[in-house]
DNA sequence: AGAGTTAGTTTCGTAGTAGAATTTATGTCT
DNA sequence: AGACATAAATTCTACTACGAAACTAACTCT
């Protein structure tokens, strides 16, 4: 059924010209060629002679004419072919690995996830390296390896820092690459996210954004002028150590009401137990102020407004032209929905846009998907080192 | 001795590749073919051929041999001729215009003020018109003016809204334009020093910095990826609601602590004078905290770990290279510097960089010179709507 | 003096573009 | 049904701007 060998080229011998046409057409889905043409200042003339070779690869398709127009000649629509690549992206966390493979467009195909049961980089090398054969079983046209991590990456080769892991310095691009035979892009967790949501996501027709997560910590991801905030501070906690109550419980570092001691689930489950005197799950914490329970409620709802406050801070710092929320702990932000929009009303100028906030579903495979995407972005752009060429390793 | 008519086209029917060596030039000082080459990224042969026409016209000079070199031939150096075009900048408050005359590389040539009697449109813009007829009496080839206000502009023409001068929806850029005989730019006042600090100032070399002005409100500009953060909120107080001390005192909506209500000259102003029963100056109010005493020193320490507060908000949000303080009232950073310091470490990651701050002396003809600068990029980026014919009425 | 190094110019082949003319494929109107 | 309008897509030609390479120029070092 497939066509092309995984090493055909497709995307690597691109003009510049050539790449920004597919690259439209993978971000904004089908196109004709005139409105190709309209998007990039070409015209129809150019978009012809470069959508030919582009189809003749294979790496385009025609599929099908535009519904909606209303007179004159159809338009013929062109696509990437998404199955024609595939992708697999890891996430890293202390205690497991969770992969998934995707297409082109960063679907998501097959998943899967190990526990780690050490911290040695050998160990969670090799753990990924089951994760992605099997995986790649399912799809022996995939063509490279992203792995995020919660910490700092250097260059996407190295791990600088890894608090999760008490990694530093661990060179964990080269090793995935020899283990698997992929070529290989480390990254920062929330990057990937946001990178996954910039490009695939929420944020895809929006030049200026910023994405908040809740989940084991806060993290923070800025996209302005359609392109990612990178600084070398990113993988700090930047968002975490913003104060958002004088009044709220210390942090570890005794910032009192910081970010991370008041929104991170951690934090909303240590405050809820302690306060009931047993162990109480993230998601029972949130029932049981939906339900009404005193202690739950004041946490919930203290933690409701902390990140509106948050929100805000962020909107008027960086105005963006939307806010996504998500992190597997974001239900936080439907349960305490009325104070939180409450607080960001209080601190925004009457006069000012409203904020166009989006909470996205979250499944904690989501991480994984981001890092698929930093890997898709490599590979489409012509950034990735073309890998070592060593087979995979035969398992074991 | 000035050879160009201030009508010829010099900066205006240049091509792309063209216009953009003419302003690698501008903003980065003399510079070389060879350097100019690598800098854009060109072949030292297009460098020859598109700096020949730029130097037949005398959009730029060649300023001598490079002094540092050390082997080969020298290079000559190209610049732009600063005096061969002069601007005007104003700027508005609610009593007072101040303008300057600057050159393209936006150094102030002459400046000169003029109270504005009434608020009306007419008013002001015949005041703006006196006022450049003055300055452009030093020189003929002014080609633009800018003008900037408190408050928000749209698309360059109108003021939308300005509080300072009870003005909604007011068509200064073509009112100003009819009264001078100069194309006209109208831009937020906080946008139009962002700017100057980004072309000609702290922030030349600097892809993503923020700029904070103390003055009669808080201002905010943000430049991320060498480009300006332009948001329609601009304008309205983004900053200055932002909360930084809980205890603080209540600004006029009743926010406590925000930045409006804590750091504004008047803000300071207020709370000294009431604490010591007497009208005392702004300046005066840091010399009495300076020599220790008590209700000054507690209003300007205050003020100082908010400023400090604020400082850190926007670096851990936006992550900027640079904070560039300014604005009439910024001498407070430097009173209160130390508070500020330690309010701003205690924010920040231990492991995230540290911030890199730079307090701009400042004088309120920098306003001024910061709609120059709006007049000046309008220009030399062709963007320049060519002006209402009419010349400029003869005064009176 | 001659070798080495960098700056700047000239020439020339080529890639990529726009634009006009043409073909194809729908619609609407009578 | 046929004329006409509209728009998409293709083909062809001319042009432009670029880089590569060869060359000249100016200077340093040995």
């Amino acid at each position: 059924m497939r066509t092309a060998s995984p090493s055909s080229p497709l995307w690597n011998g691109l003009t510049d010209p050539a790449r920004s046409v597919a690259l439209e057409v993978l971000y904004h889905g089908p196109l004709s060629r005139a409105e190709l043409a309209r998007r990039l200042s070409l015209s129809a003339g150019s978009l012809t002679r470069l959508s030919k070779p582009l189809l003749d690869s294979g790496l385009l398709i025609e599929v099908g004419t535009q519904l909606d127009n209303r007179i004159g000649r159809p338009a013929v629509l062109l696509d990437v072919e998404p199955t024609s690549r595939h992708f697999v992206g890891v996430k890293l966390t202390g205690d497991e690995a969770h992969a998934v493979l995707t297409t082109l467009r960063a679907e998501v195909v097959a998943s899967q996830r190990a526990p780690l049961h050490s911290h040695d980089p050998d160990h969670v090398v090799s753990t990924v390296g089951e994760l992605v054969s099997g995986l790649v079983g399912h799809a022996p046209d995939t063509v490279a390896l992203g792995v995020s991590v919660g910490g700092r990456a250097d260059d996407n080769t190295t791990v600088t820092s890894a608090p999760f892991l008490d990694w530093t310095d661990v060179p964990l691009g080269k090793m995935a690459s020899d283990a698997t035979g992929l070529p290989c892009v480390v990254e920062n967790d929330v990057v990937a996210v946001t990178e996954a949501e910039h490009w695939f996501g929420a944020g895809r027709d929006c030049e200026r954004f910023a994405l908040i997560t809740i989940g084991a910590g806060v993290g923070y991801g800025l996209v302005v002028h359609d392109q990612l905030v990178g600084s070398p501070d990113i993988g700090t906690g930047l968002a975490g150590h913003i104060s958002l109550d004088p009044g709220g419980p210390p942090c570890g570092l005794g910032h009192k009401g910081c970010a991370a001691a008041m929104l991170t689930i951690p934090a909303i489950h240590a405050a809820v137990s302690v306060g009931l005197q047993r162990e109480v799950s993230y998601d029972e914490c949130l029932d049981l102020a939906l339900r009404g329970d005193p202690v739950a409620s004041r946490v919930v709802t203290d933690a409701g407004r902390a990140l509106g406050r948050l929100i805000a801070l962020v909107g008027n710092l960086t105005m963006p032209h939307k806010i996504i929320l998500t992190g597997d702990g974001i239900r936080l932000a439907s349960v305490a929905e009325d104070v939180m929009l409450q607080r960001i009303a209080d601190e925004r100028d009457a006069a000012a846009s409203t904020l166009d906030l989006d909470v996205q579903t979250f499944d904690f495979f989501e991480w994984a998907r981001g890092a698929a995407v930093i890997a898709i972005q490599k590979y489409v752009l012509g950034h990735l080192s073309p890998a070592t060429s060593s087979p995979p390793s035969p398992s074991r």
